[in-house]
DNA sequence: CCGGATCCGGGTTGATACTG
DNA sequence: CAGTATCAACCCGGATCCGG
């Protein structure tokens, strides 16, 4: 395996996880949790078979991965993060919130894929009224659902759908992030094809511009 | 310019600083401020000149970094950070963060640079005491030294000498970081050629095993 | 279908030499 | 000092194939 060979934090991280795809394929078991191979290659459109195999290997052996064989009715193989993987998360986050911003002009013919929502809502989300009920929220975007889980002044953000919604938001990925940034009005909102049902209430606690 | 084509923000921040060696030039500027060419070249050992040169082309038509002309007595360009690099600096944070406890089982024949201390000193350096007066430490490692900063609550790290030292800690870099993230006792850190100088009480304010 | 392994063309990296 | 030029070795992406 390459290395910097620099006695430097930084330096020591990137020779684990600074290969190309690899912290992709984390970001990719952080917000779906147990993924199967198969799982990865479309949460991943433009990975080529073999890098995916090469870098899950190294990252099972750098003890970021772990490999599980599930019991039926799975019957599979499970790659899934393990406790030093899930501590990546804070790092993953700074680095999206850093590259936010540029997402805004889109890349022409980049893939779009709902679930990618998750983390971007984790950090951006806060309770504006901490101290009332808990409740949730279902945010649909094509066939996937995220969950958004209001409970004493936290935010939870998670892949499908909540047991039961106190409101529902349904539009496409890229405009639901601009709505859930605040950068949507009301008639912007509407007008993007993003779609509220249920308390508005419980949703103004989240996003201002509802209110 | 390789794209992932991703409509994800860690997705865009890996295009733009996700390739082998950028994060590291980022680090570099980071801990210096303005560079010359060859003060990068110094602080990145490994790196070969053509990848450098490439590596600062595409920072700069980033927007992270910017090419400066300084006047005489440098009469050199300069490299360094726009706002928007200096904004990678919490993610750069928590990946050194995350890669700092590899660190201890230092992999044979890696460089060593003094002021490679600067951001793990950033991070877990509190000052416990906060209440107690303004005071400032010089930390020496070879010919290179670093200035902490206390002064109400917060604590600064930079490189380079304070105007004036209540107290100086000498030593290697490898045991300097042992010493500071408390992981040496008193006899370890003797033991481990680390000098202690001047107002001790000032230290302990930040490393509990001096008390 | 699932989880890869293998092969190949082209692009990227890294070491060295050289230049204004 | 601040790079460019050259070239070999390696890595990446795409396609194909293969045993459960």
């Amino acid at each position: 395996m390459r290395s910097y060979k620099q006695h430097c934090g930084l330096a020591t991280a990137l020779d684990l996880v600074g290969d190309r795809w690899t912290l992709l394929i984390v970001r990719e078991l952080l917000i779906r949790g147990g993924c199967r191979y198969t799982d990865l290659q479309k949460g991943l459109p433009g990975i080529a078979t073999n890098l995916l195999a090469e870098r899950l290997r190294e990252l099972e052996s750098a003890g970021i991965v772990a490999r599980e064989e599930a019991p039926p009715p799975v019957a599979t193989t499970l790659f899934r993060l393990t406790e030093r993987g899930r501590a990546l998360e804070p790092a993953i986050l700074q680095l999206g919130l850093w590259g936010a911003p540029l997402l805004a002009r889109g890349a022409k013919g980049a893939a779009t894929q709902p679930h990618w929502l998750v983390l971007p809502l984790k950090i951006f989300l806060k309770d504006r009224t901490p101290r009332e009920r808990d409740a949730s929220i279902e945010v649909r975007a094509g066939r996937e659902s995220l969950a958004i889980e209001l409970s004493s002044g936290a935010v939870k953000v998670r892949l499908g759908a909540p047991e039961q919604a106190d409101a529902t938001v349904t539009g496409k990925p890229e405009k639901l992030l601009e709505f859930f940034a605040g950068k949507l009005d009301k008639a912007a909102a509407s007008a993007a094809g993003i779609a509220i049902e249920g308390a508005r209430d419980v949703l103004a606690r989240i996003v201002p511009s509802v209110a």
